[in-house]
RNA sequence: GGCCCUAUCGUCUAACGGUUAGGACAUAGCCUUCUCAAGGCUGAAAUCAGGGUUCGAUUCCCUGUAGGGCUACCA
């Protein structure tokens, strides 16, 4: 049997990080077996299921290059799940429990947690304080999520209520005593399997080998199990990975800020920089080489090398990921990213954006910052329209004598009027100039051209500067800074 | 509350009984420099606590502590 894996995402929220992480183990875990990777939509629960965060899922997937061999979606399999539950039922591994049973059910779990809640709430004063706190976070946590029971007849597993272990890959043995368990909810209705019956029989269908899932699943395992063997399905292996946390040390979620991949996207981060920077997250290789292509992580890859403890998320790493991927792009590949965030007054195939692109290259640490470049106060801005200034700010800080500024900047303009207007390049420029600039000190020269062309304190050297605004423009420029200067 | 998982610099991590506890991001300083970056160099920064086992524990065991997960007719 190959090995086989498989993503299984519920389309209630937006692909985000944490989904990512799960879905590229599995895949590369499959991919480096030569075996199958499968993408199955759970989507029992009707009323939180959305068609738009399943478009999210598969869209994001397909853009991180996460191909998949087959794709299911639990909806589509009522059917299938219908015949297990009637075997189950046959059986005796299932039963159904009335209203009635319900409603009695219902009403011991009140007490029960009645009691815990009492148990809870001490005194809050001093040596309480921390049973206090838990309290809070009991009460606080996801309460709005809690599905109200609809005391009408359910269908529950027949619980044997025994001890059940298995034998986790990344973290050893692992045992539970299901007996606390009881005999839970497996569906709602013949027509109606919950989660963790379909995920269960599904698994067992699509011939899975290997299920590698975040570790929040942990507790749900000791459950699948007893179904397994219930169908009499051969159990697989699992490997349950770290999950991946906020800020604040809690699972990254949708309501906890987790940002959606898409929107990494259109922020103008690139794929190879989420892979890399998610893949290290949990996983490192057996040196210390940190910027790994996709092959080289598949080649590497070791579920024994899989982190036990959760890892937070850090943008400011895949910044820098991102930037070391940018930095490789080639001319053309970097002008595809970038075209989405050009403002208008910047034609993709002109001279001038040919120009601009080593020098945003050079800068940016996401694409989204090309706008930034670009916009009011970007560095950039000047390409379009100078920005005012101070005639002071003319003046080199080492030595701010106006007279000098006035002297160098008549002198570079002469050199600069003998280039021809099509031939005003970064290179020509500094050619025609460097000799007077070394001669006479750069800061004197080079600083109050600088900002004759640009306006700005931070912006390119002044020779590529020069080249993109053109020589009719940088000599009307000089000529603007030498009035105020003489003024 | 019960059950389960986890614990190395701020963050991601290396070390699988013997290392001056290594690397990366972030951070501080210096160098380079016409500005801002980039780049180079240097620095600060960690084994949760207490007990064992051992000649020797970051590493193995126990207890505590802390964090997290599950405890649904969500997945």
């Amino acid at each position: 049997m190959p090995i086989t894996t498989r993503f299984a995402p519920s389309p209630t929220g937006y692909f985000h990080a944490g989904s990512y992480r799960t879905a590229l183990f599995s895949w590369i875990f499959a991919r480096q077996n030569k075996g199958k990777f499968i993408l199955r939509i759970e989507d029992t629960d009707k009323e939180r299921s959305r068609k738009e965060y399943e478009e999210n899922i598969i869209d994001s997937l397909k853009w991180l290059g996460l191909e998949y061999d087959e794709f299911y979606r639990q909806s589509d399999r009522t059917e299938i799940y219908k015949k297990y539950i009637q075997q189950l039922i046959a059986s005796g591994h299932a039963y159904v429990s009335t209203a009635e049973q319900e409603v009695v059910r219902a009403r011991e779990m009140a007490v029960k947690f009645g009691k815990m809640a009492k148990e809870n709430s001490g005194p809050s004063s001093g040596a309480n304080s921390q049973s206090v706190k838990k309290v809070d976070t009991l009460n606080t946590s996801d309460k709005e999520d809690r599905a109200v029971p609809s005391h009408a007849e359910v269908i529950r597993f027949n619980n044997p209520n025994k001890k059940v272990a298995f034998e986790d890959l990344i973290r050893g043995r692992i045992e539970f005593d299901t007996t606390e368990l009881g005999d839970f909810v497996i569906a709602k209705s013949e027509d109606e399997p919950v989660f963790h019956l379909v995920v269960v029989i599904d698994d067992h269908e699509m011939g899975v080998t290997h299920i590698i899932r975040g570790e929040d699943h942990i507790s749900n395992t000791p459950r699948q199990i007893l179904i397994f063997e219930a169908i009499g399905a051969k159990i697989p292996q699992y490997a349950h990975i770290p999950l991946l946390l906020s800020s604040d040390r809690s699972k990254l979620s949708k309501r906890k800020g987790a940002v959606p991949v898409s929107e990494y996207r259109s922020r103008g981060y690139l794929r190879e920089a989420i892979i890399n920077y998610l893949a290290l997250l949990g996983w490192h290789p057996s040196d210390d080489k940190e910027i790994l292509t996709v092959e080289e992580i598949v080649a590497g890859f070791s579920l024994d090398r899989v982190q036990k403890s959760g890892a937070i998320f850090d943008e400011e790493k895949l910044k820098w990921f991102n930037r070391q991927y940018i930095i490789k792009l080639s001319d053309t590949d970097f002008a595809e990213h970038a075209k989405p965030f050009l403002p208008e007054w910047i034609v993709p195939k002109s001279d001038t954006f040919k120009k601009l692109i080593p020098v945003l290259r050079d800068k940016i640490t996401t694409f989204a910052e090309v706008a930034t470049m670009f916009g009011v106060g970007g560095e950039l801005a000047f390409v379009h329209k100078l920005s005012e200034y101070k005639k002071e700010s003319l003046l080199w800080k080492k030595n701010p004598d106006a007279q000098i500024a006035l002297k160098h900047l008549t002198e570079v303009r002469e050199f600069l009027n003998l280039l021809a207007g099509e031939n005003f390049t970064a290179d020509t420029t500094k050619q025609a100039i460097w000799a007077y600039v070394e001669t006479n000190g750069k800061g004197d020269v080079l600083w109050p051209l600088r900002m004759a062309l640009t306006g700005q304190e931070r912006s390119p050297d002044p020779f590529v500067s020069a080249s993109l605004i053109g020589k009719e423009e940088t000599l009307k420029r000089i000529d603007m800074a030498l009035s105020k200067l003489s003024s």
